[in-house]
DNA sequence: CAGACAAACTTATCAGTGTCAAGATTGGTT
DNA sequence: AACCAATCTTGACACTGATAAGTTTGTCTG
């Protein structure tokens, strides 16, 4: 006798390789990459352990899918943060706010996607995105054209300062996370970028 | 009989605690932590795979204590910059400058050091000790007492960009690292601090 | 509609890992 | 000389990433 077809799960999953992605991405957020794997996920799916390894070559390979999904969404971010900026002169201010605040939301994401070796910074879209902004933000407020050299040392330097900022927003006490956005606006202008 | 008396190695190493950390630094150095193994490492100094276990309660007891002498070995990096330091008024561009050039000697030191949870970031001992030169340095720069609020902003803010561009600075391609000292006293310099 | 084929999945197995309990060896103390 | 605590080995356990071989299934072709 064949096993009972009474609600018996299908032998093909449908969508494995977006489920094992969202599981992922939420285990990530709960308890960090320390203790995932690939198994686990199976488990916690209800698929067999050897199941992923038809979607990714490997648990690298799977990292780097759940890698780009947060980067999409970090820049993502910063797109909508862009496009509802109302009071121009402070769009990188803003940009930086929402950079931190991205990560003071989830932050183990931040630390899962810089302790990764891979990241190049020059096809790193957040940077990118950031970059196209900062150079015309920064033009607009000299009120001229600027040098490149300049320009890119400014655009680097800042967004150096935004992403330091963001390691220590996730560490303990430093910063007032009642008021975020207050606090690293203030801490932004302290430099008088 | 007994076995060979002749130059049989002695059942107690002697410091292997001491050994241990030593091969540790050394495979992160050169490998990064990510396959650095308990075993591996007994194999390497040609001991039982279960003999670490009497020094270190556990494998992330010994990262710990990794990361302690890595933090050491940064902080007295600094003290060193700061004893050597003859132009006064440049103190906080050197020290920002030890510190990416610390980590641009040993990339993987950073990978590693900011890839765990634990630091805390007020008991940190680098930050602590640039935190103090920094408020003496920012009072003579500016000639009379700030407030405290105003230092603590600032020095936060320098840090960040100092930590941010180590972060760049291991990355590709983003800076000039044959005259490293000279970018990054360049890109300091461009927030006009 | 039948059969073939490739994709998706399971089962079984491998080497490697962290960790512990039990026992062996030793230097130092009484 | 006897003992003790620290140090190390041996042998095990559960768990991990990964692969090979076999099973199920949707889909495409004749």
């Amino acid at each position: 006798m064949s096993p009972k077809k009474t609600a018996s799960k299908p032998y093909h999953h449908g969508n494995l390789k977006e489920e094992f992605i969202k599981a992922g991405l939420e285990y990530i957020d709960r308890y960090g990459i320390e203790n995932l794997s690939m198994r686990r996920l199976a488990d916690l799916i209800g698929v067999s352990s050897a199941a992923p390894y038809a979607h990714f070559k490997n648990k690298d390979a799977f990292l780097d899918a759940i890698q780009d999904h947060i980067t999409l969404n970090l820049t993502s971010a910063l797109q909508v943060t862009e496009k509802n900026c109302q009071i121009r002169k402070k769009i990188l201010l803003d940009l930086g706010c929402a950079y931190v605040t991205f990560f003071y939301k989830n932050p183990l994401y931040f630390q899962f996607l810089f302790s990764r070796r891979s990241i190049d910074i020059n096809t790193f879209p957040p940077f990118r995105f950031y970059s196209d902004i900062a150079a015309e933000a920064l033009e607009q407020m000299h009120g001229h054209k600027l040098d490149n050299e300049v320009v890119r040392r400014k655009t680097i330097a800042m967004w150096a300062t935004v992403h330091g900022l963001t390691q220590f927003t996730l560490m303990e006490g430093i910063l007032n996370t009642d008021k975020l956005e207050d606090e690293i606006n203030e801490l932004l202008c302290s430099l008088d970028v």
